[in-house]
DNA sequence: CGGAAATATTGATGTGGATCAAACCAATAC
DNA sequence: GTATTGGTTTGATCCACATCAATATTTCCG
């Protein structure tokens, strides 16, 4: 007589955490999937992983095996030198896509800390691999999802070698609030959840000429900062920093 | 009577421009691939394309339909900012792999130029999807080249947030090194095939620093310098450069 | 709550690499 | 051969950002 409701509860706790049943469907999987396919998928993450602000999903030289889809929360990627310097390579939220660097040497070759309470869909890559094969427009997904990572790194490549500071943190903000809207978010107002010091490093500054690049644009009516706060008050303003002379 | 000596001639024709013969198997290709497999691949690539100094394989903005595998030369990418400004996102080899930004938007992201007379191997993409739904290794592998450029691109975003001038020329040169070694080339003497402006689009560096580095290193014995020919005399102490405190 | 630790702001000063400028050199064209 | 062009080296000066330092604010935690 239990049986029956048992399953049920089951059944409700995997819906629950289905893909098939996933708000952020469109960011980690591809349109046009039949009913069969999906199903598959859902069998492909069977795991969510909680993430506490300050642990990592994998650190670097750590042997690779899984992709992780963000679910919910922040994170950053980060590389350390031989001589303990380390840059941040990336931030990443609900949608992204974290553990592509480990694939090509069968370990991960950077940290990826949550800035706050996180959970991400563990993805076996084996079964990933394996789905793709089968599933054209999964395999599909997948290469655009890591060629736009190569993209993404190549925009970096252009802010940290040929932006000024002003027009590095314009970028930065932009960015960011692009991204906060296409999540459903405010594009004008957003909590940072990283320090200045974090931001200094994936920018290649320091944090002091962050602290005050943001005293700058606040003075300049472009931002409304207060701590981890910010409202972008005149964007076009912000685009108009980037590409302008020193001065 | 010609009929069957006409076939031989367009057999050896094959045979030269296949996969299978090719010296670079290694860089392009998984290995353990059975006889049939080969056979497949071979019929994917079956265009090469010379390209001319100065000429592009692909330019920014254009659609995106193959990948290009460096068959011979050196190639640079270059990304261009609305403003004008560009910058060089990478150097790239014979066995290196080209045109992955492209599969993202299904348009390139940036401009692929020859330095020197090249040929490449152009690989159809969707063809390319196929086979590798097919043959587990050439997915695989297919993975793991996309993946490398990924921590290849975090590599360079360390280099341009972290270090100083000296430690960028320093880790610029002993890379080269190390790829011209792993293609059975010097490690200690090479050509340089991009000038110095180039050099220095790279490395986030002005040519004049680029050119006063080099010269620096050549006081300081670790290496010669004659225009473009560079000669690694001390390649332990320029792996001392990196990490070194400034002065 | 209170006190410590982490984070942020702001000012004063220093410096690595940019900029400006002038030769110099190598390769190609005439 | 000389002229021309594109690239390189080297010097003098400048400035954007780093560094050093002091204070303010927030967060964490017993």
């Amino acid at each position: 007589m239990n049986a029956p409701k048992l399953a049920r509860v089951i059944d409700i706790h995997a819906l629950k955490n289905a893909c098939s049943n996933c708000s952020l469907r469109e960011m980690c999987l591809p349109t046009g999937l039949s009913v069969d396919e999906i199903e598959k998928l859902d069998q492909m993450v069977y795991t969510r992983k909680r993430v506490k602000r300050g642990d990592s999903v994998y650190r670097s030289e750590e042997k690779f095996g899984s992709l992780y889809a963000i679910r919910s929360g922040f994170f950053k990627t980060t590389l350390v030198m031989e001589d303990g310097r380390d840059q941040v390579t990336g931030f990443h939220m609900a949608g992204d896509m974290l553990g592509m660097d480990g694939i090509g040497s069968d370990q991960h070759s950077c940290n990826a800390v949550a800035l706050e309470d996180s959970e991400v869909c563990v993805i076996p890559y084996g079964r990933l691999e394996e789905l793709s094969r089968e599933i054209y427009v999964l395999q599909q997904h997948f290469h655009k999802v890591m060629s736009r990572e190569i993209v993404r790194e190549h925009g970096v490549m252009l802010l940290l070698g040929s932006m000024r500071a002003e027009e590095r943190l314009a970028a930065f903000l932009l960015n960011l609030s692009q991204r906060f809207t296409s999540r459903g978010y405010s594009a004008s107002e957003f909590n940072l959840r990283m320090t200045r010091e974090e931001i200094g490093s994936y920018l290649g500054l320091k944090l002091e000429t962050v602290s005050r690049t943001f005293s700058k644009f606040q003075e300049d009516g472009l931002i409304g900062v207060q701590q981890k706060n910010i409202r972008i008050i005149d964007s076009g303003g912000l685009k108009a920093v980037l590409g302008r002379e020193p001065g």
